[in-house]
Formats: C-alpha cells, sequence, structure tokens
RNA sequence: GGGAGCAUAGCUCAGCUGGGAGAGCAUCUGCCUUACAAGCAGAGGGUCACAGGUUCGAGCCCUGGUGUUCCCACCA
C-alpha cells in the first residue's frame, strides 16, 4: 500500500517532477515523419523582463495545446526562446551604466556590447528559469535568441533580399523621434496620449503691407522652423494674401503664403504655419509646395543652434519664453484651452518628436498585399476571427515601415558606406574594396535594425532558415498555432505574416490564437507603475504551478481579458487536493499488485462511470480542437469532481470493502482506468500533480506526458446503464432534499419502498440507493400498498420513493410540499402541451424536438398522476 | 472622426449551429458520514442592461439608442 499525504505539497512535487522529465527528455523533438507534426513557437520573451502574468497566461495556453497534441499523436515541437528587445535593453544598460557616472559615448560600443551580452547572459537565463516553474514543456535544446548566429544570418539574408528588390530603401525622411531614447522610432511604437493643451493663435505681419495674417498652433516653439503658410484655396478670406509673404514674426524669415486643401477654413484662423521640419502634415503639403525644411531642434529636443536667444533650450522652456515675447511684441492674438493627443514614445513615454531624419525604411505595400490575401483566403486563421478586421484595417492602411534605430544593441544595418565615392554597399558580408570605385575605405552604417525586424523572421529563422535545406524547415514549417495577446498583433503578428508570405512563400502559422490581458481582481490592468501587478512566482510559491495554470485557463476565452484574483487560485488549489485525495483513496485500497487493465465483468455501476469518461474525452477533445481550453478544463473539472468523487468512489466503497479478492480487485482496476483517463483529460492543464500521481497508481510505465489521449470509443458508450442510475442519483437527491428539511442526521438512517415499473435496475442498484438516500432494509415494489399517512413521499421521473416517517410526518407539511411540487409539474405541462398544440410548432419544429416535448409531456402527466395519488392517500 | 468588445445570480464568468438559464466564489442551514473541513449534504438568489423586430420558439439572430472598455486615425 502507497501512502500519500493528507494534503497535496507542490513545492514537493513540483521541481522534482520538471527534472524528470528533462531528464528522460520528454520534451525533446525530432522529426517522425510517421507523425504529423504539430508546431508553435514560443513568443520570445523580452531579456530585459520579469515573468508576469501576461506570460503566464500566453505560456499556459501554448503548453496547453502542445501537451494535448503531443499526447493526441502528433509530433509536437515547441520552440522557447528570447527576444534582444534592442530599444529596451539598451535603455536599461544605459540606466545601470548612469549609476556608474558612465554614459555610452564614454566607454563605446564595443566596451557597450560587451556589457549588453552580460546582461543577455544574465537575465535571459533568468526568465527561462522562471518559465520553467510554469511547467511548459517546451524543446530547451532548441531554445534560440533573437541574435544568435542563425536569427542574425537570417536577418542580413532578408535585408539584402529586400534592398535588392528595392523594397528596403534609405530616404530623409520625417520620422518619429524619441528625445529621451534618441532614436527614431516606427508609428506603431507611437502611443497617443490625451493632453490638456492650448491653441495659440499669433498674427504674423504680412510683407509690405499693413495687414496681418492670422494662424494657430499647439506647439508655437516650432514656429522658428515655419517656412510658410497655408490656407484653404476657396477661403475668401485670404485669397488676396496667396502669393504674398508673411514677416516670421521674432525670426523676421519671409514665409510664402500658398493655398492648399490640406487645410480647413473652419478650424482655427483658417490659417496653418508651416514646419515641415517638424510636422507630419507640413512635411507632406511642404513637399508638395517646394518649402524649404527648416530644423529647429537638436536630437534631445532641445532648441538649435541656430536659432538665437532660444539656442539650448528645451522644447517645452522655450514655448514658454516664445509666447512671452510674442506676448509683450502685440503677436499673440488669443490662447485657447484645447484638448489634443500627442504623440509618446511607447517605452519611456516621453514626447515624441516628429524630425526630419536619414533612415532605412521597408516599403509596405508590395508585402502587404499577398499578406491580407493569406489571412483572406483562410490560410492562417484569427481566434476569434473578429481579429481579422483589425489586421486587414492596419494592413490596408499600413505606410512605409521605419527599421533603423539609432541603437547600438541590435542587429546592425548591413551596409557600407564608401568614403570616397559615397556608394552605398548592402551585404551579407562586410566589403573590403568599393564596388565602383575600387577603394576600401569603407564605413559601416552606425544604425541597427528595429527589434521587431528580427521577431518577425522567428517562425522560420528558428527552423533554421536561410539555410532552405535543414529539414526541420521542411518539416515543421508553417506551423500551426500562434498564441499571442491582441496587443502585439500590429508589431510582431501582421509583420510575421508578411514576413513568412514573403520569404517562404508560404503564411508562418495555421492559426492565430489571440488572447487578453491579465487584469487585477478590480479589472485594472497590472502594471509596474501602479504597483498592482501579481507575481506568478509568488502565486506558484503559495498555491503551486497546476492551480494558477488552471485558474488561468479557465478563466480566460479567446480574445478577452480576464481578471486574476487570489480566490480563484485558492478553488482551483482546493480542485488539486480533491484530486490529490481521490487518488489517495484509491493507493489506500490497493494491497500489492493488481491486474493491469478492465476487468472482463463489468457492473453496472462501472458501465455507468465508463460511459461518463468516455463522454467526457469526446467532449473535452472537441472543445481543445476549438481552442475552448476553458471548457475542456471544466469537463475535466466536473468529471473528476461530481463523477468521480462524489458519486463513483462512494459507489466503489461497497466491493472495496468485499472479502472477496475479485471483486476488491475489479472495482480497483476499474478506479485505476478511470483515474487514469482523467488525469490525462486534465494533464494539459495541471501537468505536476497528474504526473505525480500518475507515477503513483499501479501498472502505469513511463510520463503521463507522452500516454496516450483519451479517445472516445463506441465500445465504452453504455447508454442504458447511464440512464438507470441516472434515475438512482435523482431519487436519492430528492430524499436527500426531503431529509435536509426534517433535519435527519446521516446516521439517522431510515426505511425506504421505492415503488419503479424499473424494478430490476433498481434492485442492481440497491446498495447505492441506500448509500446516497441514507436508508435501510429497502423494499422495490411494483405496488405500494401500505398507510400512505405515515409516509413522506418523493416523486421523480420513473419513481415514488415511501419514506416512513413515523409521527414526524406533518399532514399539512406534507401536503403543501406535495402541492408545491404539483404546481411545478402542472406549469411544466401547461408549457410542454402549449406548444404542442400551437399548429406553428407542430408544422415547423424539427421531428426530434417534438419527439422531444412529448416525451416530456408523458413523463410530466406520470408524474402528475403519481403526486395526485399521494395527495390522496394523505387525506 | 472610424471600428471593435463587453453588459447573464451579491462577485468573477460559462452558455456550441436559436428548442424551458449554469459553474466557482460569497451567503444561509445541517454535518468531523473511516480519501478530502482546501471537505460533505441541502437552500436561497437571475423580466439574461433597454426598446423594437424576425421566428412556432430568442440569453443566442436583425435594427435602434444607453452604459462601459479598448483599438485605429490625429485638423494645425
Amino acid at each position: 500500500m502507497k501512502e500519500l499525504e493528507k494534503i497535496y505539497n507542490p513545492k514537493r512535487v513540483e521541481d522534482k517532477i520538471y527534472s524528470m522529465w528533462l531528464e528522460n527528455k520528454y520534451f525533446h523533438t525530432e522529426i517522425d515523419k510517421t507523425k504529423k507534426p504539430y508546431t508553435i513557437m514560443m513568443p520570445p520573451p523580452n531579456i530585459t523582463g520579469q515573468l508576469h502574468m501576461g506570460h503566464a497566461l500566453d505560456n499556459t495556453l501554448q503548453d496547453i495545446f502542445i501537451r494535448y497534441k503531443r499526447m493526441a499523436g502528433y509530433c509536437a515541437l515547441w520552440v522557447p526562446g528570447t527576444d534582444h528587445a534592442s530599444i529596451a535593453t539598451e535603455a536599461k544598460i544605459v540606466e545601470a551604466m548612469a549609476k556608474e557616472g558612465l554614459t555610452k559615448e564614454m566607454i563605446g560600443r564595443e566596451a557597450f556590447l560587451e556589457r549588453a551580452w552580460d546582461w543577455k547572459e544574465k537575465y535571459a537565463g533568468r526568465i527561462v528559469e522562471q518559465l520553467k516553474k510554469m511547467g511548459v514543456s517546451c524543446d530547451w535544446d532548441r531554445e534560440r535568441f533573437t541574435m544568435d548566429e542563425g536569427c542574425s544570418e537570417a536577418v542580413k539574408e532578408v535585408f539584402v533580399n529586400l534592398y535588392n528588390k528595392g523594397l528596403i530603401y534609405q530616404g530623409e525622411r520625417l520620422v518619429n523621434w524619441c528625445p529621451h531614447c534618441l532614436t527614431s522610432i516606427s508609428d506603431a511604437e507611437v502611443e497617443f496620449e490625451e493632453q490638456d493643451g492650448s491653441l495659440w493663435h499669433i498674427r504674423y505681419p504680412i510683407k509690405d503691407s499693413d495687414e496681418f495674417i492670422t494662424v494657430a498652433t499647439t506647439r508655437p516653439e516650432t514656429m522658428l522652423g515655419d517656412s510658410g503658410i497655408c490656407v484653404a484655396p476657396d477661403d475668401e478670406r485670404y485669397t488676396h494674401l496667396i502669393g504674398k509673404f508673411a514677416i516670421l514674426p521674432l525670426v523676421g524669415r519671409e514665409l510664402p503664403i500658398f493655398a492648399d486643401s490640406y487645410v480647413e477654413k473652419e478650424f482655427g484662423s483658417g490659417a496653418v504655419k508651416m514646419t515641415p521640419a517638424h510636422d507630419p502634415n507640413d512635411f507632406e503639403v511642404g513637399s508638395r509646395h517646394g518649402l524649404e525644411i527648416i530644423k529647429c531642434m537638436n536630437d534631445d529636443a532641445t532648441m538649435a543652434e541656430d536659432t538665437g536667444k532660444y539656442a539650448g533650450m528645451d522644447r517645452f522652456a522655450a514655448r514658454k519664453a516664445i509666447v512671452k515675447d510674442l506676448e509683450e511684441q502685440g503677436y499673440l492674438v488669443k490662447v485657447e484651452p484645447y484638448k489634443h493627443n500627442v504623440g509618446t514614445c511607447y517605452r519611456c513615454h516621453n514626447t515624441i518628436e516628429p524630425m526630419i531624419s536619414k533612415q532605412w525604411f521597408v516599403k509596405m505595400e508590395p508585402l502587404a498585399k499577398p499578406a491580407i490575401e493569406a489571412v483572406r483566403s483562410g490560410e492562417t486563421k484569427f481566434v476569434p476571427e473578429r481579429f481579422d478586421k483589425i489586421y486587414f484595417h492596419w494592413m490596408e492602411n499600413i505606410k512605409d515601415w521605419c527599421i533603423s534605430r539609432q541603437l547600438w544593441w541590435g542587429h546592425r544595418i548591413p551596409a557600407w558606406y564608401c568614403q570616397e565615392c559615397g556608394e552605398i554597399i548592402v551585404a551579407k558580408e562586410e566589403p573590403t574594396v568599393c564596388p565602383k570605385c575600387g577603394c576600401t575605405h569603407l564605413v559601416q552604417d552606425e544604425d541597427t535594425l528595429d527589434t521587431w525586424f528580427s521577431s518577425a523572421l522567428w517562425p522560420f529563422s528558428t527552423l533554421g532558415w536561410p539555410n532552405e535545406d535543414s529539414e526541420d524547415l521542411k518539416f515543421f514549417y508553417p506551423t500551426s498555432t500562434l498564441v499571442t495577446g491582441y496587443d502585439i498583433i500590429f508589431f510582431w503578428v501582421a509583420r510575421m505574416i508578411f514576413s513568412g508570405v514573403e520569404h517562404m512563400g508560404k503564411t508562418p502559422f495555421d492559426t492565430v490564437l489571440i488572447h487578453g490581458i491579465v487584469r487585477d481582481a478590480n479589472g485594472v490592468k497590472m502594471s509596474k507603475s501602479l504597483g498592482n501587478g501579481i507575481d506568478p512566482l509568488e502565486v506558484i510559491d503559495q498555491y503551486g504551478a497546476d492551480a494558477l495554470r488552471y485558474t488561468l485557463a479557465t478563466g480566460s476565452s479567446a480574445g478577452n481579458d480576464t481578471r486574476y484574483s487570489d480566490e480563484k487560485v485558492k478553488a482551483s488549489r482546493n480542485f488539486a487536493n480533491k484530486l490529490w485525495n481521490a487518488a489517495r483513496f484509491i493507493l489506500m485500497n490497493i494491497d500489492g499488485e493488481i491486474p493491469a487493465g478492465l476487468p472482463e465483468k463489468l457492473e453496472q455501476e462501472d458501465k455507468w462511470i465508463l460511459s461518463a469518461l468516455n463522454n467526457t474525452a469526446k467532449a473535452a477533445t472537441e472543445n481543445l480542437e476549438n481552442f475552448d481550453q476553458g471548457l475542456a478544463a471544466q469537463k475535466a473539472y466536473d468529471f473528476i469532481w461530481d463523477q468521480i468523487c462524489d458519486r463513483y468512489i462512494e459507489i466503489a466503497k461497497t466491493r472495496l470493502n468485499s472479502d472477496d479478492i475479485e471483486t476488491k480487485h475489479n472495482v480497483l482496476r476499474v478506479l485505476v482506468y478511470v483515474m487514469n483517463g482523467a488525469l490525462k483529460l486534465l494533464h494539459p492543464f495541471m501537468p505536476f500533480i497528474t504526473e505525480e500521481i500518475y507515477q503513483a497508481l499501479p501498472n502505469n510505465e513511463g510520463s503521463i506526458m507522452v500516454s496516450a489521449w483519451p479517445e472516445y470509443t463506441e465500445e465504452l458508450n453504455f447508454e442504458k446503464e447511464e440512464k438507470s442510475l441516472d434515475r438512482i442519483f435523482a431519487l436519492a437527491k430528492e430524499i436527500r432534499a426531503l431529509r435536509a428539511q426534517l433535519g435527519a442526521h446521516p446516521t439517522n438512517k431510515t426505511h425506504l419502498i421505492i415503488e419503479t415499473p424499473h424494478g430490476d435496475d433498481f434492485q442492481q442498484g440497491l446498495v447505492f440507493v441506500e448509500k446516497f438516500a441514507f436508508s435501510k432494509e429497502t423494499q422495490i415494489v411494483e405496488k405500494f400498498e401500505g398507510d400512505a399517512k405515515l409516509y413522506s413521499q418523493i416523486v421523480v421521473e420513473g419513481a415514488r420513493a415511501f419514506i416512513p416517517t413515523g409521527d414526524l410526518v406533518d399532514k399539512e407539511k406534507e401536503t403543501a410540499r406535495l402541492n408545491k411540487e404539483l404546481a411545478a409539474v402542472e406549469k411544466d405541462i401547461k408549457i410542454i402541451s402549449g406548444k404542442l398544440n400551437n399548429a406553428g410548432f407542430m408544422a415547423k419544429a424539427p421531428q426530434a424536438v417534438v419527439e422531444q416535448e412529448k416525451a416530456k409531456l408523458e413523463n410530466a402527466n406520470n408524474k402528475k398522476a403519481k403526486i395526485l395519488e399521494s395527495l390522496e392517500a394523505l387525506n
């Protein structure tokens, strides 16, 4: 006999089991061509990160599907890895250096990168250790890093390919510049925030005239870069000024006044100052009209050297100073309070400064088109489907992607400039001579690539691409399921899709399973700045990884946010303990060896539970196939708690007490079989406890994680026994309710007479009736013939129970109770016959539904007759 | 400005292609019934946000507005 502790202790179990899995290489996948591939690429966590609830959810979901598919016979591969997160990591390192009084420039590029690699070594390892605590079954032998050799090779290959196709180009354009991170960022990386600002109305004098033209602006400091004034073509107020010049106050520059349909008459003053170097719209209008581009700010958003007295001032200080000067010199007309959206950097949340600058871009339109088609054709499906709209909208309105970053940590742009002739050489390998002029004076581009440039290649760079001969690539690509949050559809999912289509000719995954974010118990997004984040590792420490996983798996449905609360985890922990005790009970009853497999002879109740397991397996499998992991988990839960624990184990006790060894063995064999099945169904959700129990059960070999997933089989479909037992349970339940009303103590067993046409079934299940209805000396009759006045009477479908309550029978109470029952059943009858008397229903409802209603009516009528009989007998 | 999600028991949420509303937690009552008090048995609690419509039949489909959350755009 094996002894398990009374309360399940995840701490004792989890690390031990994880090591066992690792040692046995269960996570490792080799190509097996006899199986179908099922592949997941883990969204690589940043090396700046700690494991948070978002990771916990994301990886729990992936682990559920990979474990399920592995058990279901697929060649299941889950590739893990980490992301170098260029801007985030660089910021952290710069921050750390600042504490030592150092800057990037002081130590130089090489020393900086050394530090960065040290950082990577330290923190990539940390996040991996944290992931392992979750129980993830990814193939650690294949762990990748976005800047490892293979990924870097892929990046270079893609850059050169796209450049050669003319899809990567260099251009002097207006980009989003973060003055804090000191780099350009892409449009996707700009977050708009509503802010209270002002609309300043400033009048500019007209050259050679006494007139003024008034412009409105939210950013007066940019006037130092003004190079024109624009009005609407049909604005009669200003038509006479078109072609004339305005004099820029404080500066004295002459600004051409011109018309463009971009301007709306109704807004502000109807005249717009043009600052092409610091405003995206002005840049566009300016390029149409050949305006001069005058940069008036430095990279750190201080005012440029040539701005006179404002030079060196921060942009916001300059704004104040300029407004003050305008006011003093009589140029300020008025100031209105104005709410507007301000672009901020998604990393540091400082206000973005649009700046003219030379950057590298990916030309998006030719890439977007086939990527849109890939989703439209269903080659890749979003779950839930609605996210394809978001994808389409973004892809259809896409602008070119700014990919160069003025950072050091990242993939360096494979472009070299000839210092002699200015030739640009884009190549995978560093060139030694300029192909144009033959000189050797070549200098590599200083910039690195957007971190998402390499993550976009993740689904195939991790499988060996650009080596086209890679067996892994051939077998596992395209991958099967991508699991990720809706917050990175643009950053990552969309870019992976167009990259896959472009470079592999196939979209990178079959399905994109989108989940929401994890909020706190009050529905507030967990964030570092709010301090409301909950550390998954602490939760695991307190309740176990299984409890956390189960909570996340059941609490979230595709596409929706989920709330975390301690109570939910506690409930999951309780479930784990319930399962544990069920297993403990089985093991306590095993003394020595028992035969493997199911016994030859199955009793009614065995067939009932086996049939229930069979049906649960079928339903749960369907749920998993539909990515309804929460429903699948719920089914395993209900089966274990309601069917195994509350019923079958209770039922089993009778035979377990038998002196006959075979009787005892038979029920144990069913118990073990059913428990194994339940464990397997639950394993993807709660891998640790299911493994621990699986190992403890007799006749099990190897690990549950590589055992076969339970499949539905007709052999174990026993409808008759299910129905029969369910009838017994229904009757017993009503009897328990009556006893509760009467305040009967469990030890107070009562005599019971059951009147039923299903005598044989009840006779077979007699011991269970007695067990669940707390009865003794139970009689089963076709027709009750006692003195009804001395009995309480229970009426259910297919049976009537008589319980002698002697003096306890309160005639009035009993009559009231039966009348209540009567009212209920009469209401049923009314509704059902209403339907059946409805010509429309009879004509149009499906036959099966009509039959069902007829059967219901018959049952209800029978029940009513019995209740009436009982009432009559009572009085 | 455009778009999307959500609205079901006190709380958190399920509810498949339309066929008489569910779970967990919380509450109340009674039980240490020899696997489990992290448990067992029972009970109460919902005009499925609102108004229309389609249908024999609507929590589910359609329309309209309400509240709420989010995404995109960014007219100075």
